[in-house]
DNA sequence: TTGCTATATTCGAAATCTCGAATATAATGG
DNA sequence: CCATTATATTCGAGATTTCGAATATAGCAA
């Protein structure tokens, strides 16, 4: 059980792992419930995209879809997530400098091709 | 500055998304400062695969390494990501039964070898 | 030095993730 | 029925992750 628990929380950690569906729930969190084209209009993203990462988030329960007529509202389902995020950003802020050290490294935001990352030595 | 944070919180998700990982983490919360030995011998992993896993969690400061000796010593690096790990188990068991029927859905847990599951209809 | 223990790194293959493009589907209004 | 709007899904290419196997390195002792 240990190790279902282990697999669970992994998953929705993979689930968490990117940043568009962290602002898609920090938007669900701020804003409430939200149908799909706000989303996407606010995120300045193609609407194919974020329905993909509106699937995943579906597929690990992290958000609930309430469908009505033509749209699809969507909200988070469990104030516990919110709380995940809110507690992140605590540990980003008490470790400030060498987070964004860290987003340096990390060399993100810029395009998508990149040679793999050479592993920092330990000593 | 909105985007680096959730840049950086993905980021930690990600390291955080693997059972293997969480299970190093959990141990280090539970047990404190542990050589590497200790970690695989008592994950019933090969000593590379251990290391590779710890890579990833020092990339991301998760833990911290005291070499001493011939030994390193790990620990985790903030209590915060402990408590990051008891609100998922929280939340596991808050939604106990879809949690379940969540990790059967996933078929973790049986080997590596596996078709690409197919979303479930929104509908 | 040589050898031994503890740990880290590199490599390559298979699995998985991500994106945009194209397409599909459902609800609604003519 | 046909068109439109809102949303979801599929596909394929490129990026990334994961693992075991092999190899490298560091500390220490003989």
């Amino acid at each position: 059980m240990q190790d279902k628990l282990r697999r669970f929380k992994a998953g929705i950690f993979q689930a968490l792992a990117h940043p568009t569906r962290i602002a898609i729930i920090e938007f669900l969190r701020d804003e409430g419930e939200m149908p799909v084209t706000s989303l996407y209009e606010w995120l300045e993203l193609e609407q194919a995209n974020v329905s993909q990462h509106l699937a995943v988030l579906r597929a690990k329960h992290l958000v609930v879809a309430r469908k009505t007529g033509n749209q699809v509202f969507y909200s988070l389902r469990d104030p516990i997530i919110g709380r995940v995020l809110d507690l992140m950003r605590q540990y980003f802020h008490s470790h400030l400098s060498e987070s964004l050290d860290l987003l340096e490294d990390m060399r993100a935001g810029d395009g998508r091709k990149r040679k793999r990352k050479r592993i920092r030595r330990l000593t």
